[in-house]
This record gives structure tokens, C-alpha cells and sequence, in this order.
DNA sequence: CACAACTCCTTGAACGTCCAACTGTTTCCA
DNA sequence: TGGAAACAGTTGGACGTTCAAGGAGTTGTG
């Protein structure tokens, strides 16, 4: 149901009505929440069926992609930017699911591993799938809005130290900052 | 604590290694994630001291910018772009802090309004100018910056109805899609 | 080799969001 | 005009996230 006006629009001629400062900032702050609402309605529809959300399938990829698809609890946490009591929930339903089951770590006692199951392997292989067919929630854009899109948060991603100062530069597209 | 990779970048390599469809619309999408979750938490630290967050942060910008001062519940949930159930809760917050007032509609005997109190006005003010001085989360970006996101991300509100047909294009910046 | 400091993970509580079900009102129309 | 259907808002439950605190294991140091 389509909206019968411009939510940002109209947030930013009230900003400046009432002179408060950054309408700007405002304007584009607003937008990444609103394009993060729609987006993860979308990606949490298309997982349902998995039995998965967004958290639960980016541990399980992160699981998969890495060498021997078992990765400490507090690495998943770092990389997944999330709290360490987050993955243990996460981590929790997963294994209830046989989709990760966690296993001691060979030389330290006090960390535990999660490893993907095979179960685990072909469950998100086929949700990667699934989210790939509806282009991952931000439909409405071609090969070159992805990249503008991209290209245009890292500034906000590197200002916040999630993108390390000597990483490659992001594929084309315009950027500022 | 800056991470010593880019995770998208990782994360887009781990998807062509693995055959996944679509990697650049996951990169995207992984990026307005990131930028979210970043932006919220800066968000919310800023608003902490007014004892808001930045859903009720909204919901009093929405009011005080109206023409009454005073909304029903439905009208704001469908401007915040969120559930009925969560309008009640942001609105009992607010008006157990003094904020907001619920307030009978004049003609409809269901519909009940929300009001702002003059201390809302006086909180929501300030707390707009504190985060003003904070860029409102997107530290990082300059004027152009902030036109480049507000343009990427257009087209994915728009494919989810956030964004009218009619309404006027978003100011500069690349667009695509 | 003892013990303090640190690290890794889990637990319990607080909070926010959604959904489903429910109460109370209004609207529609036969 | 009477009752069904639609609508507005609230409530309770499930879930996910964070923080604070605690248990278990490891490291560093005298």
C-alpha cells in the first residue's frame, strides 16, 4: 500500500521549520532505516520457510564459508556485530535444529565451537538461493544502484571502524566524503 | 575497534565462491544493515540522556510537527511504518514520562489521539538539536554524501511502496533502477 | 605454585517488535 | 432499524536484542 506522500520529504520541510539543525544528515539517516525496515520484512518473509531469519542464516553462512565450518562463539559475535548473549541464542536455536551443533575447542577449555551440520550446509545453501531470487529484499534496483548503494554507505561504515582503513576500495559507483 | 577486514567484502567473495545468485544485491542489502545498525546505536546513545530512544524520538517529531499537536494512533503507525501493537507501547512511554497525552477524537468514538504536552515539545527540541551535533549517526559523510544516500536508497522505498509516484524526485545524487 | 586478572560463554532481566485475539465503535445495507 | 462487517486500539505471548552478573578456564607474576 503505497504511502500518499513522501515520508522523508515531508520529515525534512518540518526539520527546517522548526530550524533544527543536520536536515540533511536527517534525511539520509531516515532513509537507511526505512530502506532497512522494508528490506528485512522482506529477507525474514523469504527465510521463513527455512525455518530461519536474517541472524540465523548469517551465522550459518559465515559457518559455511569459513575453512573448516566451525568458528568460536566470539568470533561469530565480531563478525557478525552482534552481542556475544545474541549468538548464544542464535547458536542455541540453530543446534536445536540440527543445523550447527557446538564442540569443545581443541586446546582452550574455556571457548566453544559451533560447526555446521551438514543439514546445516544444504539448509542455507538453498535459503542463499532463495534470497538471491528475490534480489536479498532491495528489488527496484539494477547492477549499477546496487554499487551506488554500496558505495554510498561506507563512508558511515568506515567513519564507525567497520571497514579497515587499508580495505580495497568499494566496486565503482559514486562516493563522497 | 576497527575490524581488520571489510566483512562485505568477504562476505561478497564467500557468495561467488559458493555460486550464490545475486552477490551484488546482497552486498547492498548487507550494507544497509551494517549502516543501520551502526547509525541506531549512535542514535540511541545521543538520545539516552532525554531519556528517549529513537522510536519515541519519532513519534514526537511526528506530533510537534503536526498541525494540532495531537494524531490518532493509527495515523502514526502508518507514518513510523510500524505495528499498531508498538504505536500503544511507544505512546504508553511517553505519556507515563509526561510527554504525550491520549486524548479523545471529537467525532469517532474508536479513534483516540495522541497529544504532545508542552515538556514534549520542549524535550523533542532539544533532543533534535543533539542530534544535529552528532550528524544524526552518519559521522562521515559530507553535504554530498548525504544526497548520494538518501539517492541510492530511493529506488528500494520506492519498489516498497514508501515512496508515491508523484512525489518529486530526491535532490542530486545518483540515482539508478 | 598460588592467586589475581583476564577471557569466553551463559544466564536472567529489561526492553522493543510483531502477531493473534479481543473489546468497543462505527458503518453499511437489506 | 437491526445485525453483520469493518475499523481503532489494547492486551498477552513469542521472539530477538542488549546489559549486568556469574561460572569456568587460562594467563601472568611474585
Amino acid at each position: 500500500m503505497p504511502l500518499s506522500t513522501d515520508p522523508i520529504l515531508e520529515a525534512r520541510r518540518n526539520w527546517d521549520r522548526h530550524g533544527w539543525p543536520a536536515a540533511d544528515a536527517m534525511a539520509a539517516a531516515t532513509s537507511i532505516t526505512r530502506a532497512h525496515q522494508l528490506l528485512l520484512a522482506e529477507i525474514d518473509r523469504t527465510l521463513r520457510p527455512f525455518d530461519l531469519n536474517f541472524s540465523r542464516f548469517e551465522a550459518l553462512a559465515l559457518l559455511h564459508s569459513s575453512r573448516s565450518g566451525a568458528l568460536p562463539m566470539g568470533k561469530i559475535g565480531e563478525r557478525l556485530q552482534v552481542h556475544a548473549a545474541s549468538v548464544t541464542n542464535t547458536i542455541d536455536r540453530l543446534e536445536r535444529d540440527g543445523l550447527v551443533a557446538r564442540t569443545a575447542h581443541p586446546t582452550d577449555g574455556r571457548t566453544r565451537l559451533a560447526a555446521i551440520t551438514n543439514r546445516g550446509r544444504e539448509v542455507v545453501d538453498d535459503a542463499a538461493r532463495a534470497l538471491g531470487a528475490v534480489d536479498f529484499g532491495v528489488a527496484g534496483l539494477d547492477a549499477l544502484g546496487h554499487r551506488a548503494v554500496e558505495s554510498a554507505l561506507a563512508p558511515v561504515r568506515a567513519a564507525a571502524g567497520d571497514i579497515p582503513d587499508d580495505a580495497p576500495a568499494p566496486p565503482s559507483g559514486s562516493t563522497a566524503g
